[in-house]
DNA sequence: GTCCATGCAAACCTTTTGCACTATA
DNA sequence: TATAGTGCAAAAGGTTTGCATGGAC
């Protein structure tokens, strides 16, 4: 996870973006823009600080939480929380801009995909209930596939006796 | 929101789960229960301790987050995650056992309902990438429909021109 | 030269944990 | 009576903030 030219362009539009905002463009925030577009995994605070030092920079905690919240306000970066107590970072490009997320809770593995069905239910919403629907999360929980077939199993630790109600 | 006789059947359920477990029921727990039982709201923390305050119940935040987690472990309870820094909990009783949530942005109400379009993403998931889904999350942020009306809008604070991708 | 960003450490907030004491079964 | 729960306070873990210094424009 180096740094690689195709990210470039994509740092490129974080400057116009802050540029924009009459902010200063500096080598720190081009620096975890960088890490952010580089991979494309969904990156912890700590994935991204422990690259950054990879990678010969050091920068604060404190900078790296201030221009992730840029990033997430010019709308380049994606901020998801799976239940982990920890947020990361995903960026927008070079991906289906809106897709969901399946996480493995054996593994911890996160799979993307799109639906369509999720667009259409929005739609209702706003028929229905007269809500408009800005942006959405959809997050599957259960077994990937490699663990399914590894005899992966999710402990019920529920009632014995299935809940009945209405 | 005081102790309603409808509780008390869910109550007795969770005390049916702690005695198959091996565990003590006792005051505190039923009394966290009953707070939860009786809401109809995704309760925080916060919530339920001043409710318990206020029926004048002196029980410790540790007992309380304590009691949450056998709650969610019976199943009784659901954890909710909306963005706000901390969780809230909502008992499963009475009401549609599987919903989604509407969150509005604006006022921060939670509007409940039901989609049988998520089944469905279940079903191609498990067939498409043989992903098993065991449970999922469908959160749909946006306005509800009096924030909408009262002219409620979202502010746009990202790259003034639409990014384009792939 | 002005304004804002950075880095460090302290503060913050929610949640978890250790320990002496108490209650359940 | 044995075993587990409670309450308090301290700790933990992620995130935010204050402030003196340094960099962007």
């Amino acid at each position: 996870m180096r740094s690689s030219p195709s990210t470039v362009p994509f740092v490129r539009l974080f400057g116009r973006y802050l540029r924009e905002q009459g902010l200063p463009v500096t080598q720190q925030r081009e620096a975890v823009a960088e890490v952010v577009f580089a991979a494309s995994e969904h990156l912890s605070v700590d994935d991204i600080e422990h690259e950054l030092r990879q990678r010969g920079e050091r920068i604060g905690k404190a900078t790296i939480y201030r221009t992730l919240d840029l990033l997430v306000r010019s709308r380049l970066v994606e901020e998801h929380e799976f239940g982990e107590g920890f947020k990361r970072y995903e960026h927008r490009l070079s991906q289906q801009p809106v897709h969901e997320h399946l996480i493995c809770v054996e593994c911890g593995k996160v799979i993307e995909f799109t639906s369509t069905e999720v667009q259409r239910v929005e739609a209702r919403v706003r028929v229905e209930q007269g809500f408009v629907p800005v942006r959405h999360r959809l997050e599957i929980y259960g077994l990937c596939r490699e663990c399914h077939e590894a005899g992966a199993d999710v402990p019920d630790t529920g009632l014995t006796c299935p809940i009945e109600t209405v």
